[in-house]
DNA sequence: TTTGTATTTTTGTGATCACAATGCTCTAAT
DNA sequence: ATTAGAGCATTGTGATCACAAAAATACAAA
């Protein structure tokens, strides 16, 4: 029936206060950020509406947002697939990362009043939990929460759609990627950023972030390792 | 007829090989960025498309990209607008720009060879003869095309997006504002910039992109001039 | 004049349809 | 066996329609 692999996305039941655009959107970019659509993957408009159970017309418009953010990306033949990984767009994006979010993380301390430092202690006691657990899922989702709870404490919000943008492009791979690892050590950074907040150091917070976030990509620190973890996540795609 | 301010977009006429839903996008674009949609005016679907000549579906489309990247807002109410300009906020921009745009520019360096060096001198000297002329129309845009074209020099391009968003949220207001200005100083950083790159020297590049922002934005240096500039920009609007 | 309510209009949403363009498949010729 | 081309199916695009929600309006009472 399919010329490719079947798409399967795990599928939530709708809110009734959410319209059916917003729910297509959460439904695509979580499947996207969790691998389940493999990168170069021809997606079309009607074979999505059919897989999700609606018409066309929110495919469309959760799509073209999706394509704005980066997550997407239209082909000349107007066709839309998940953007495919290299070595040196992999680079770019930590990179970008590296200079978009110690600098948010500065920008937002100062709103951090203690009901949010709170919020953050508690991911972190989850993110430990997770850690003794082994839940990849888990350790990456509550990392993921805890950069986004402490950079939306600034409530004059520019740099957090452009990170999460950034997010949306390096998660799939990332999940791909470790996906295959049997052990994934996370040293943990948050701590230390937790410290520098209390102390109010702007200076060691945006260290601590640089530091958390090399040390989250430290798996593929060889270029040997990178470009296997770059082919394996294409490999699917490539068929 | 309409009960707020009517609208009136520069209707540019559509080429065959671009889609409508593209053209529609690229009119409202730039519509925006020419201040010619004031901040707060509550936009609708079918009004928009009666002012384009097109149908609803079209504008839909385009609405929702732009909402993607932050140019316009979608209210609780579903309503539509263009984002009003907050000090804060602006401050946030620029200081948006000023992490990244230096960042962009070294990463882009290495990629420019001389043909590209050669527009970029180009556009450098259509700039001082707008300079000349006074024409800030031309100075803004050739400015934003010379930092443009610096950029995406680099092939793999990841920060260009997010950098197109920020402008694309500082444009209206900065037209607004100048606007009102009978002058407007342009102390000419792009040729520190483009001695750096003959160079090849990364840090100078940094500090002259650095420069020229914090310069092009020198107008609202004072706390109050911004102020005014940001009351003026939302006069319009608040009736 | 102001305030509360009922009526009318307009709006966003989502589905469906027509059409041209694109991709796919099957076949025939080399 | 490989390839070129014709025919067919599928696609994105854009227009139209139905409907419920929201906003604007009109009108009543204070």
């Amino acid at each position: 029936m399919d010329k490719k692999s079947p798409i399967s996305v795990t599928l939530t039941p709708r809110l009734e206060s959410v319209t059916v655009t917003q729910w297509v959107y959460q439904t695509l970019r979580s499947a996207v950020m969790k691998g389940q659509i493999l990168p170069g993957r021809a997606l079309t408009i009607r074979e999505l509406a059919r897989v999700l159970g609606v018409s066309p017309m929110p495919i469309r418009e959760a799509i073209r947002q999706l394509s704005a953010e980066n997550a997407l990306e239209i082909q000349g033949n107007r066709r839309v697939m998940v953007p495919k990984m290299t070595a040196m767009k992999f680079n770019e994006l930590c990179e970008a990362r590296i200079a978009l979010e110690p600098y948010a993380a500065a920008r937002a301390m100062p709103y951090l009043d203690k009901e949010k430092i709170e919020q953050l202690r508690a991911i972190n006691a989850l993110g430990d939990q997770a850690m003794a657990q082994g839940n990849l899922e888990e350790i990456s989702s509550l990392n993921q929460g805890f950069h986004r709870l402490l950079y939306a404490a600034n409530p004059h919000q520019v740099t957090l759609p452009l990170i999460e943008s950034l997010w949306l492009q390096l998660g799939p791979f990332m999940r791909l990627a470790t996906s295959s690892l049997e052990e994934y050590y996370v040293i943990d950074r948050h701590n230390e950023a937790m410290q520098a907040i209390e102390k109010q150091d702007s200076v060691a917070l945006q260290l601590a972030i640089k530091a958390d976030i090399r040390e989250g990509i430290a798996f593929v620190n060889t270029p040997e390792a990178l470009h296997n973890f770059i082919e394996q996540s294409n490999y699917a795609a490539a068929n």
